[in-house]
DNA sequence: GTCTATAACTCGATAGAC
DNA sequence: GTCTATCGAGTTATAGAC
């Protein structure tokens, strides 16, 4: 049986990552935020390059499952909107970006696995929203007119982008302007 | 007189921003960039706070020259081409981002007096990029649908995402994707 | 203006008691 | 599984020679 410790340490250097960032956490932070000592946080991930890659893994898990339980809805909007409720719950709820944007932008700082992880995320994700789009022109839905997977690359850069700018200038309207805006680009 | 070794401590720092981000900087990585003792940085920024904030003052300085340099510019595409100039040259180039961007991925391990530097920017440029918008649609060279705010908000997002998406990725497409979805959605 | 040397502290990581 | 104690290296920053 997992402790529950392991769990708890997997969240909190999760949040950590969102909001400080990779190179800014210690084991000492991870220790402070869940009342215990920095040796127990080594006794269940050995080195900061082990939690690194297992909270990243982690979250792309967490997302795929949600991805996945969208797969046999029909209506194209229905599947964008459920794409977007993590960007929106990160934007309206605090100081979170995505995980996964927070290490891209320390990327030449990472251990070259976590990187790699992290370019996965992005293009597993780029590959998504083609496919979703693709398909939703077809059922009628979506009546944009570039390529699918131009569109994807737009509406996921912009995605990452809104979260980031939003958290700096504490403007909660950078993402539903955002979102809004492409919305408006997919109807066509 | 202001030495040399004043300007290139700036140029490192930017540099390593950049690349890897605030905090995996240390004064000893600058001091090995240069072939200079830390005491030496010192001398020029006592704290790694002032470094920061000098660096960003510089570019917002830089880029607001380049801004003002076409002001007197009458093709509104002439405008956003040389406003992108940067971008397509950090995504051409190697593996930076916006200096600003790197540090809004690690916004709560700044200083105050940084972050606020950081918001500034951001309003500036979303400000900026909406005038321009509201202007060329004035002047019949941009055609699109929405409002000048919520197109620059997209507009700027984007072109922050696709810098961080391109170099976890490594495919330079991301950029030249989106900033042609950018201005078929201008174009109208 | 650059250097050597060092203070005071934090870092990731380990050994070993309980 | 969590703790205390510690190691060696790295951190920001300062004092003082040249």
């Amino acid at each position: 049986m997992v402790s529950g410790t392991h769990e708890r340490i997997l969240d909190v250097m999760q949040l950590l990552i969102q909001t400080r960032g990779y190179s800014a956490i210690s084991y000492q932070s991870i220790a402070d935020e869940l009342g215990i000592r920095k040796a127990s946080v080594h006794y269940h991930f050995a080195t900061k390059e082990v939690l690194g890659i297992a909270v990243v893994e982690r979250y792309r898990e967490q997302i795929n499952e949600m991805l996945e339980s969208m797969a046999d809805e029909n209506d194209a909007w229905v599947r964008l909107d459920g794409y977007l409720v993590p960007f929106l719950t990160f934007g309206e709820s605090g100081d979170r970006i995505c995980l996964c944007g927070a290490l891209a932008g320390e990327s030449l700082a990472l251990p070259d696995a976590q990187r790699e992880l992290v370019a996965e995320f992005f293009d597993e994700h780029q590959e998504w929203l083609a496919r979703l789009l693709s398909s939703g022109r077809k059922t009628t839905h979506f009546s944009f007119k570039s390529s699918p997977r131009q569109l994807a690359r737009l509406t996921f850069s912009a995605l990452q982008g809104a979260l980031i700018v939003k958290r700096a200038t504490g403007d909660a309207g950078q993402i539903t302007d955002v979102v809004a805006e492409l919305k408006s680009r997919i109807r066509g």
